[in-house]
DNA sequence: GAGCGACATACTGGATGCAATCACCGCAGT
DNA sequence: ACTGCGGTGATTGCATCCAGTATGTCGCTC
């Protein structure tokens, strides 16, 4: 959904692929440690490797390729260590951007934030709840102006996707049920102008995140592979 | 084929044009907004158009190309906002950085810390304080084990090199004296094992460095261009 | 039977060439 | 003089082709 990097409104075979490419990434069709192989990239996208080799190259400064020369290029994997760096780093950032974005979030923002979380209860499959869980949180990233601080969460959000998949998939209701929780509480924070406490209810709700996934080594590749 | 650049080197055309390009834009040799032709580089690193386009993507990931289909690549430029944005990203994440680098901070490590700040407090020429301005930091930031952190803090002071180097070439005395005070604090408090102040100390020091650049709005291109 | 080395294969990396697109510039029209 | 428009040149985007390298397999030696 999100765009990790910032539309060159490049309608080119390359941006087009990097982008389907990611999307799959994304959506769990391709697992960490999966080989990318171009040929079979270009046939499925209609073109031939050169598109494709760029693409991955992008994808690559993005975090989500890993590319070794004369060799491949496998979808990345983070070690526990790594997911968790990753997890520190967006702690710190994203109580930034909320604040950045506080004063665009007017309360037509805010009502359909108290409808994402209530739909969050709902939903069944684990994609969906992924999906609106990044709906949620981008929704109160709506800094204007400048891009940067969001499109840096973006890639930290991207990188993790597939843990956070993989979490999702064994945590029980309790669990859920607190992470409902934080949910509604941000949306409150926000209501009532109270800027300071959001900042802190996201920060924890993703320490949270990051302490439970520290919980649950099995979700992360056996062997640290001495990746870069 | 220009043997000035051995194809020998290990790692592909790509990788070393990406890295090639990427000193040249640091070092000031490019300046942000100047238009960047493919050929040129491909003639320049010995090679074809192909790896040239490859490190072009690259680069545009890191934020210090930007690419416009059909059209062409530019030496990335900010404006002041985006720049601001990078600076608080900065402010944020480099305590964190430091503080996991605190327990590989040997004393020898933190004796050519104190030899660095007193070198640049030597520094004549504008591009070697820089330079030891970067060591210094960077020495700081010492993180074994997982590089994620590392990696982003690179990128962040990568994008706004320009500027710092702007900056520092219209600073007076007093303010280089600030400058270097911070430098010889943060020395102090990382020798003194007082990681909670080292770690106020740099947040302050990229807060100034930051305000001061706000009061520097000539620094940055007139005209807000229409990027991303 | 196990370990080692040469060959075969598949894939990646890069060069050349051609089509497509955009920017620049001069010219006609108002 | 200013604006709109078409032609031309330069530059990018991509496909095909060739070379280089890593991997897997088979056979050979110990």
């Amino acid at each position: 959904m999100a765009e990790a990097t910032p539309m060159t409104r490049d309608g080119s075979a390359s941006a087009r692929i990097a982008e389907g490419l990611r999307r799959a990434i994304l959506s769990g069709e391709h697992p960490p440690g999966e080989r990318i192989v171009q040929e079979e990239l270009a046939e499925r996208y209609g073109g031939s490797r050169i598109p494709v080799r760029e693409a991955l190259r992008q994808l690559e400064s993005e975090g989500l390729v890993r590319l070794v020369a004369n060799t491949g290029a496998w979808v990345q994997s983070l070690t526990m260590a790594q997911c968790s760096e990753v997890y520190q780093t967006r702690e710190r950032l994203e109580p930034l951007l909320l604040r950045h974005s506080a004063e665009h979030l007017t309360d037509e923002v805010i009502q359909s934030l108290q409808r994402l979380a209530q739909q969050m209860e709902k939903a069944q499959d684990i994609e969906e709840f992924l999906e609106l869980d990044r709906q949620f949180h981008f929704a109160t990233y709506r800094a204007e102006g400048t891009y940067v601080l969001r499109d840096l969460v973006t890639r930290l959000w991207n990188t993790t996707q597939p843990y956070r998949r993989a979490y999702t998939e064994l945590v029980d209701a309790e669990h859920r049920r607190i992470f409902h929780d934080d949910h509604h509480m941000l949306v409150s924070a926000l209501r009532d102008g109270d800027l300071k406490l959001a900042e802190q209810i996201v920060a924890i709700h993703i320490r949270r995140t990051r302490v439970n996934l520290e919980r649950h080594p099995e979700i992360f590749p056996p062997t640290a592979p001495e990746q870069e």
